[in-house]
DNA sequence: ATATTTTTTTAGACTAATCTAAATTTTTAT
DNA sequence: ATAAAAATTTAGATTAGTCTAAAAAAATAT
């Protein structure tokens, strides 16, 4: 069984990688850990002596089979404890992610399992991220930023690239959230900002940073 | 703040205290937290610096009124989740108890109000237990042993005393619920056992040792 | 191609929580 | 009242996770 902190460095290294496809280096964990690259050094070799990670020396990690679906895991708390505090405790979405931080190491088959028939077996969280099922499985809907969008389509809004507490509120305020309508009214060339209409009747102008940082499908 | 552990300690503590009113020893700390009484001694030390405990040396602890206070609290967390977990989530009785320990420790001042709001301000658990209110204010209910109890009174099942896995499967098995209806038909001389009827209409032989661990009102 | 910079690893130390073994204090028994 | 037993504390060691400083390796820049 893996350790609170064990968990959080796999679950670090499974998000920087790209869903485990792609080597990380130890100052990018580092980083992300808010740890110095030597105690990296050290959590790199426990998780790789459990073959979650294979380790090669000054050339970073890659996530194994088995480190994936233990990471999946703890993804899969993470994001049914978050949907739990939206949908039951009426909690707002830029307040969940430090609660279910917590929430996610909790261990016990039965409480996940009933948690996720209580939630109804939702396949996606507050912010439009995918839910892994038992089995580790996520459905992944292509989704491209809002900043690459063109025309006049219709586009649905998916998920939020990264969701800080302060952009989240930002969306609250204009009216944005997750499988809203918007259509793109113009395009500013001066500093890569759109005019947006958001489902048919509120006009607001968002920044480039927000608009690649919302992903949407056409 | 409190680390896991010293959550841990005090709300032994606590418990051992009879809710805070007596002291309490070093060994009867060890055997209820499965450590050796050197630990014990160690971590008394460090809850006693925090004024959590008044110590004395080879004389035990006493707790103080902060510590009391800190300890309800985890005390109200156990209970709020073990409700949950029976109320929403369909855990049996016997099933909540590890999990609880787990959840007690989560640190999120909005996620229990929020979980008590939800519940509905529950007063007491599903073994019967009270729950302390934001403040730590116990609403207390005089109970006595079933064993105790005399003649053909209606009685009510309130709680149990010690809620061990076993017990309350047993329980389950025989009907008896908190909040049943019980009547004493028979009390045996010989081994103290009792025949009871269970919501006027089930007959059962019960051991004094489950009629003491039974805690009613008449 | 080699020197400089950056990254990573190693070595050694620290804290929290635990342990065993030894020393000390209290309790119990005669 | 004193000796034996039991409980408690102290001393010193261990493990997980962290750190700083130094050494080693890789990347980069001229």
């Amino acid at each position: 069984m893996l350790s609170y902190t064990e968990e959080n460095y796999l679950k670090a290294i499974y998000h920087l990688s790209d869903s485990g496809t792609k080597a990380v280096l130890t100052s990018e964990i580092a980083e992300t850990m808010n740890t110095k690259a030597a105690s990296v050094t050290d959590m790199i070799k426990k998780l790789s002596n459990k073959n979650l990670i294979a380790y090669e020396k000054y050339y970073g990690v890659k996530i194994t089979k088995q480190g994936r679906h233990e990471a999946l895991m703890v993804v899969r708390k993470h994001r049914l404890w978050e949907t739990f505090l939206v949908q039951k405790l009426q909690f707002s979405w830029d307040e969940v992610h430090d609660v279910a931080e917590q929430l996610e190491h909790i261990q016990s088959s039965l409480l996940i399992e009933k948690l996720d028939e209580f939630l109804e077996f939702p396949t996606v969280d507050p912010h439009g991220h995918p839910i892994p099922d038992k089995s580790g499985k996520i459905v992944e809907v292509r989704q491209i930023p809002l900043s690459e969008c063109s025309g006049k389509k219709k586009i649905i809004v998916r998920s939020v690239k990264h969701g800080s507490p302060s952009f989240l509120q930002y969306l609250s305020k204009i009216g944005v959230y997750i499988g809203a309508s918007v259509s793109i009214l113009d395009k500013v060339e001066f500093d890569g900002s759109l005019e947006i209409m958001i489902d048919s009747k509120k006009k607001v102008f968002i920044s480039r940073e927000a608009a690649q940082n919302l992903l949407v499908t056409e």
